[in-house]
DNA sequence: GTTTAATGGGTAT
DNA sequence: TACCCCTTAAACT
């Protein structure tokens, strides 16, 4: 379940496994066989993410378009034995992309779609800046800043407003206003430009752990343990691709390989948990359904 | 066996 | 603000 970082550590794993080879593209489940049939057996130019939205480039001008919605999931992982053995697919799998050693199955996607440059372009041109891709030319946070400055919606409408900011869900907006202690319903035009700054950069420290590690991490003792790991090493150590059940566990647990086994718990300072107690003041966590989103 | 919740977002009202 | 779509698995009966 996605936010800005999954799409990220996806379109990477994407990148790496079938850039440069012309996969097999089906559509297990059926409701996507002519889109499939567009893009199958054409060699793949690359894969990227802006913030919630996927690409992956096709020859020809033809870009797969996905967008995970709340509850979709493309589950990439290896096999070995080549075209012919690939495991069958289970469940309701919109899309398969199978080469020599990889599949990945798509399923529960709320965009699925074959587009066109000037397509993505214009889907692009309706976001706002990414933390993710802080830095990059035409990424100003400014663009979003000039939003924010002048709107009388709540902060933490703004935030999750994908043509404010881009790649920013429930959990990283609750965390980050907690902490840096906003008070989530003071309108956009209230709040500070140096609140506005912090948070951005904040955001752009965040997301990169979150994509190395495959889980949002927002503890600050979480985060010096992260940064510690990334610093003497190897993100790709987290970059398993499958991670089986628990010892003595009767079903076995199946994690998309851009999801990857952490080695933290996951553990938050507001999000999921009313009625816990802050974990600074001790007082109680509250949530409040803010437009059909529950904000903690 | 059925209901619900889930890190999203589009469209109608 | 309401309702709709997508799918799965945990939490209920």
């Amino acid at each position: 379940m996605p936010e800005g970082h999954t799409l990220h550590r996806l379109a990477s794993a994407l990148d790496r496994a079938y850039a440069g080879t012309a996969p097999v593209v089906t559509s297990p489940q059926g409701r996507f066989v002519e889109g499939a049939a567009l893009l199958s057996g054409r060699l793949v130019e690359g894969a990227e993410a802006w913030g919630k939205q996927l690409f992956v480039t096709f020859e020809g001008d033809r870009i797969l378009s996905v967008h995970l919605g709340l509850i979709g999931v493309f589950e990439l992982s290896r096999y070995a034995g080549g075209l012919g053995c690939e495991p069958p697919p289970v469940g309701a799998v919109r899309v398969r992309l199978l080469n020599q050693f990889h599949v990945a199955d798509l399923r529960g996607a709320t965009v699925c779609d074959v587009v066109s440059p000037e397509q993505l372009d214009a889907i692009v041109a309706r976001l706002g800046p990414d933390p993710l891709r802080a830095g990059q030319l035409g990424n100003d946070p400014e663009r979003a800043w000039s939003r924010i400055a002048r709107s009388g919606r709540s902060f933490a409408e703004l935030l999750m407003d994908q043509s404010v900011l881009a790649g920013v869900g429930n959990v990283y907006r609750c965390e980050v206003l907690f902490r840096h202690r906003v008070d989530p319903f003071r309108p956009g035009r209230e709040i500070r430009p140096a609140t506005w700054r912090a948070i951005w950069q904040d955001l752009v420290d965040l997301m990169p752990i979150g994509v190395a590690f495959g889980q949002i991490i927002t503890l600050d003792e979480q985060l010096d343990a992260a940064r510690a790991l990334l610093a003497e090493g190897d993100p790709a150590a987290y970059a398993v691709s499958w991670q089986g059940g628990l010892e003595g566990e009767s079903r076995r647990v199946r994690r998309p390989a851009y999801e990857s086994a952490s080695p933290f718990e996951r553990s938050y300072a507001v999000y999921k948990r009313t009625g816990e107690p802050c974990p600074t003041c001790g007082s109680r966590v509250r949530t409040q359904v803010v437009a059909g989103r529950n904000l903690f």
